[in-house]
DNA sequence: CATGCCATGTAGCACTTGCTACATAATCGC
DNA sequence: GCGATTATGTAGCAAGTGCTACATGGCATG
């Protein structure tokens, strides 16, 4: 029974601990996610951890799927009411929808996951992809229902935004800023 | 005597051991760049790493520093003889510089400095500015003659360009292909 | 009630981490 | 040449790493 839904014997199923582990390492990063902090975030011991996931990899790896499915979710809230109107709309509101509090937890995580996905990690390159998968449809439901390119201006402002997003992590928001300015988004 | 010139006496010193210590950490990345393991690369002890640099922060500090200076000079050695005509040149040159194998390196260690950024390292947010203002001031000099805005220019493609980059580490180069296909650049 | 499996606690192992204490060789200023 | 500073080797420490061995409670099924 690697993975079943019943869980009406154990109280600490992955199920019960996956959510809480997650919030560890939304909170403090993939760096410090030893099992022994880990264990305690979660209630319970390294010992149960090995037993529950069978070793660091593998937790690691459903841990970050965990958190990719609430990243998800969290864009799928966000969804906003109407149809923007402009690329530029739409930029601003992915922007502005990143700058949110709630956000910042994944940002800072986002980065530990590409520079894992760079040193070849598979778990990481897994996750990366899978949420940027979710962010382009996000994104490509977000563009102005008059596009001419709904597809391509959505990979388009992905990757604009992106970039943005790690300049404003290494403090060069106002290079960005001054990027997107010049860019054809604020051309009347 | 914290920083002299003269090092007549000593054949280990900081300036000795800084390329050897820089092409570790190019190699192997900052996860593990622990003192015994960077000490072997430079042929000594961790003993005198931390005689010699004071703590590990300083340490990484100073390589990175270090490393941000070799970025800089690979820059000006590849600087292209004729200046590109059309920014769709630039951003065509940008990418294949960063494609080349000499590069990857400092591609794989850049989203390790990222991150560390995104966690508040000053270390780390430090050398990555540096590193992007002079990639900033390399691009501005690339800008077509007659651009009608080469700063905002450089400003937008760097922070295409970035974009771009990280979609291809986490194996999004599709993606980011067809955005800039999407992007004013390639409007004829 | 017996048997066996699932879940968990306690100890521990071999290894790595950053860093220090202590001794000693080399070298420099005098 | 001598005393002081500089450079280096050898050992080690306390903490943390992933993981394992062993025992043991609880529970379900025979």
């Amino acid at each position: 029974m690697t993975t079943r839904e019943s869980a009406t014997k154990s109280q600490m199923s992955r199920e019960t601990l996956l959510p809480l582990l997650a919030g560890h390492v939304l909170q403090h990063g993939l760096a410090s996610a030893s099992l022994r902090p880990l264990a305690k975030a979660a209630g319970t011991s390294d010992r149960m951890l090995i037993y529950h996931f069978g070793n660091k990899d593998d937790l690691i790896r459903q841990i970050l799927e965990y958190i990719a499915g609430i990243y998800s979710a969290a864009l799928d809230a966000s969804m906003g009411d109407e149809r923007a109107k402009t690329r530029q709309d739409v930029v601003t509101r992915v922007l502005s929808h990143m700058r949110e509090p709630a956000m910042q937890p994944f940002l800072a995580l986002w980065w530990e996951i590409v520079a894992g996905a760079a040193r070849g990690t598979d778990s990481h390159s897994e996750a990366a992809q899978q949420m940027m998968e979710r962010l382009l449809e996000w994104l490509e439901e977000q563009m102005p229902e008059d596009d001419p390119d709904p597809k391509g201006g959505a990979r388009y402002l992905l990757t604009l935004t992106e970039g943005a997003q790690m300049l404003g992590t290494i403090g060069h928001a106002r290079t960005a800023r001054e990027g997107l300015l010049a860019s054809d988004l604020t051309r009347d």
